[in-house]
RNA sequence: GCGAGGAUGGCGGAACUGGCAGACGCGCUGGACUUAGGAUCCAGUGCCGUAAGGCGUACGGGUUCAAGUCCCGUUCCUCGCACCA
């Protein structure tokens, strides 16, 4: 088993140190790492610390940059434009969660989109692979559902659609459609904004100046203003025609802000009958509807009173030799039709974009490329490697990257001619670095490549992933497709497991009540507030320093920002790490969250000091006293034998493949209840509850090691209690002489009746007759029915 | 709006394939021991009822001898996506 431990370390969280308490990111993140790693081990995690890794190290980066090198030689990875958040007075670009309002979240000026050359790695093409991928993966449904949601395959068609004259030399555009049933039914075309033949079609038209506004302002709109969602569908004539490529007839040509340049061809054409946004654009700007749809059994569409667009199937209607077919059926066969005229075809289109991996950011893996004034963008030769990050940098946050003012790093020689050049400035994304570093775990020390291929596919897949939900998307497909790329690289084996995360559970988080106070002269201001910071007074909280109420904001995932959290060191101290580890496993279970309790914690406690007495109590005679080895029992020893082989079958499945550990912990704690209860009578009994104690220590030693090893020695174990191995079942010992079954008359339990976990139906109705309250329901009935399910019920239907 | 998941005592949660709802813990109530108890131990604790008994797994219906569990509808909550043609 490899169970590791890493620091995933570039990125935000250590550049905005570095930026508020002028710490440089690399000596903030490597204390950081201390302090956790001290943590970590204070808590006793079996990890393999001999497999540690910081993705922040060049020894690990290095193999980052060289694989990267690979893909950009293949056409995996590749640089174009693309639209960024860029806040103009700190020179830099933001990301999505750091717009705040459409203003940046550190100098509230306002962002603007602008067009950058950015790197990205081509994770489209791997969408189908991604979806089939699902099948072999036991993982939960809902994350399967958000990646399948967030590729986004559709099956449709792209359709050629004429100019009435050419446009900058082309005949033609194409549209992408998922309704080609309704393609009859086309009354006008709609084109992104960044379209590259926007622009042109307006080119010496009578609104070309319009137009051009009109462009100009929606691209930089477009991005910024899609997160309120309910965007004013806007348009304009471009004063161009298209020609339908079946019917011949010319259809107007729009550019429309709600048209998406990334998604299909940045073309689409217009339905309005049979489109909500379409219909909406045709009403606004008084456009021409066709009805090429009509449903089945209830009044014919009318263009003139519809007061919304008809998306459902139906049978259609003017559409040529089509006339009567059922939409679905029209689809395949209007297609066809366009494949036959050599003006369209079926496709399949990916909601799924490139991966852009490129950030203009310091803390980072540097991106190996240098650009050469005469040979343009020329990789680093792979002697080179790794690109080191350079220490020696002030970073303010301000002026863009702190690389592209640090001259010795920029300025470097061209790879090819030897001629001055400047080297790329952009770093990594850090979900480049989480992409691999399980990979990186098999092999962890190897110089010279990412991983050792034969002892990486060894170990590989992953068998049990443990994480957040909030990686459902993003994480687990760059790290599923980075899998592929090793793969199709040659760094990891053709015959390694194509998926590289078998079995996945999304562990919930653990959360405390979150309190903020307001400031009076700026309301929208939070100021989050520690638990030890606050007072209570009249039933209400206020802050101890400034005296201002506090508002409780729900009991929310703890965050440093928020203040809601407990410092590990204090709570260890208080409680030891064994009662902080049972209370987390005991409150919930492994996928739900944790309301962190001082109360539970207690009880945890509790119960281990519960553990402790229960051995300290006894330690002279179960120390004189031999395991019980086997043979007959009776009476109350027998039950508690059972009871304790029961509690290693309980916690075993538990621990296994039910993976709820609360359940487990419940069941040692009954069978703690069952040894306070039992009076130990002779020396029969004293062995049976030695081998419960033992068995109890064995079991509890994965949840409270410490306390197990303790207690272990003090009865005179010797060595590390997992030498000692698991507790082995007896079955012999589960099974039962008699038990009690319910009887039921009508679906009413009317009593219980003790009888043999074999006895036959007649023996056990005998008894249930035999028994007085049974006895009453039945008097004076006719038994119509007998239902017996052995060892769990009786029920009898008069 | 679309998609996914959920709703069980005062609270966290059990209940494995339809078969005794509420395991275990927290909290609460009473008692014992104690100078003391926020330690420990004992008893009780879904709701109504003195009791017998009745009612109970968000709400309304259904299937079944039997439903927290299966089916249909409704409400609410959480998460994701949100002009993706």
């Amino acid at each position: 088993m490899l169970h590791p431990m890493g620091w995933d370390a570039f990125g935000m969280p250590a550049e905005n140190a570095a930026i508020e308490r002028k710490r440089h990111p690399m000596e903030w993140t490597y204390s950081n790492i201390e302090q956790m790693r001290a943590q970590l081990k204070q808590l006793g995690y079996s990890y393999d610390w001999s497999r540690e890794i910081a993705t922040c190290d060049a020894s690990y980066y290095k193999h980052e940059q060289a694989m990267f090198l690979q893909m950009l030689e293949r056409g995996l990875a590749y640089r174009k434009r693309a639209i960024a958040n860029w806040c103009e007075h700190c020179q830099t670009v933001l990301a999505n969660e750091q717009v705040e309002d459409g203003q940046c979240w550190r100098c509230a000026n306002p962002v603007v989109m602008k067009e950058l050359l950015q790197w990205f790695i081509k994770t489209t093409a791997y969408a189908q692979e991604l979806l089939d991928g699902h099948a072999k993966l036991d993982w939960p449904s809902s994350v399967i559902t958000k990646q399948k949601n967030w590729i986004g395959r559709s099956e449709g068609a792209e359709i050629r659609f004429a100019f009435d004259q050419p446009v900058a030399g082309e005949a033609s555009f194409t549209v992408f459609t998922t309704r080609p049933d309704t393609l009859y039914g086309v009354t006008f075309v709609s084109i992104a904004a960044e379209h590259p033949l926007a622009l042109e079609l307006a080119k010496g038209g009578a609104n070309e100046a319009e137009v051009r506004a009109f462009i100009e302002r929606i691209r930089i709109e477009h991005r910024t203003k899609r997160d309120d969602g309910d965007v004013d569908k806007q348009g304009i004539f471009t004063g161009r025609y298209a020609i339908h490529p079946l019917t011949g007839q010319s259809v107007p040509i729009w550019i429309a802000n709600f048209v998406l340049m990334d998604y299909g061809t940045g073309a689409v054409m217009a339905v309005p009958a049979h489109d909500e946004r379409d219909f909406e654009f045709a009403r606004k700007y008084g456009l021409d509807l066709k009805v090429v749809i009509q449903p089945e059994g209830v009044a014919a569409l009318d263009v003139t009173t519809m007061k919304t667009a008809f998306t459902d199937s139906g049978v259609l209607v003017g559409s040529g030799a089509h006339d009567g077919l059922p939409n679905e059926a029209a689809k395949s066969a209007i297609t066809a039709e366009l494949v036959g005229k050599s003006v369209g075809k079926a496709t399949i289109s990916y909601r799924l974009r490139d991966w852009l991996v490129s950030r203009q950011r310091y803390w980072g893996s540097p991106i190996p490329v240098i650009h050469c004034p005469t040979h343009g963008v020329v990789p680093v030769p792979e002697k080179d490697l790794p690109v080191l990050l350079p220490q020696d940098v002030v970073i303010t946050g301000e002026g863009g990257s702190p690389l592209a003012r640090h001259a010795s790093f920029v300025n470097t020689t061209c790879p090819t001619c030897g001629e001055p050049a400047r080297r790329e400035t952009d770093t990594f994304d850090t979900f480049v670095e989480s992409s691999w570093y399980f990979e990186r775990y098999t092999t962890p020390r190897e110089e010279n490549r990412p991983v050792d291929p034969e002892r990486a596919r060894g170990w590989l897949p992953v068998d049990l992933y443990i994480g957040g939900e909030e990686h459902a998307v993003m994480h687990l497909i760059y790290a599923r497709v980075w899998h592929y790329l090793m793969m199709d690289l040659g760094y990891l084996p053709k015959d390694t497991a194509r998926e590289p995360f078998s079995k996945l559970v999304c562990q919930g988080m653990v959360c405390q009540e979150a309190f903020y106070s307001t400031d009076p002269q700026n309301p929208a201001h939070k100021t989050w507030c520690y638990p030890e910071d606050m007072e209570l007074r009249d039933g209400k909280r206020f802050t101890k320093d400034t005296g201002l109420e506090l508002h409780s904001a729900g009991v929310v995932k703890m965050s440093k920002t928020k203040r809601n959290v407990v410092d590990p060191d204090e709570v260890v101290a208080k409680f030891g790490a064994d009662a902080v580890r049972l209370f987390v496993l005991f409150a919930a279970p492994p996928e739900g969250q944790v309301d962190w309790s001082e109360a539970g914690l207690e009880g945890a406690s509790r119960f281990l000091q519960r553990v402790w007495r229960l051995v300290r109590d006894r330690r002279d005679v179960l120390v004189a006293t031999q395991p019980f080895a086997g043979g007959a029992l009776e009476g109350a020893a027998r039950d508690l034998r059972r009871m304790t082989h029961r509690t290693i079958d309980r916690v075993t499945r538990d621990l296994g493949d039910r993976m709820q550990p609360n359940t487990g912990i419940a069941a040692m704690m009954e069978l703690v209840n069952a040894l306070y209860s039992f009076k130990a009578d002779g020396e029969v009994d004293r062995a049976v509850v030695r081998e419960a104690i033992d068995v109890l220590i064995s079991l509890l030693s994965p949840f409270a090691p410490h306390i197990a090893d303790e207690l272990s020695e003090a009865l005179g174990g010797q060595g590390n209690l997992l030498a000692k191995g698991w507790p082995a079942l007896d079955a012999d010992a589960l099974r039962e002489d008699t038990i009690e079954l319910p009887v039921q008359v009508n679906g009413k339990i009317r009593g219980r009746v003790i009888v043999a976990p074999a006895a036959d139906e007649a023996t056990v109705l005998a008894a249930a007759r035999a028994d007085a309250n049974v006895a009453v329901y039945l008097e004076g009935k006719a038994l119509k029915k007998v239902i017996y399910v052995a060892g769990r019920i009786l029920t009898l239907v008069v």
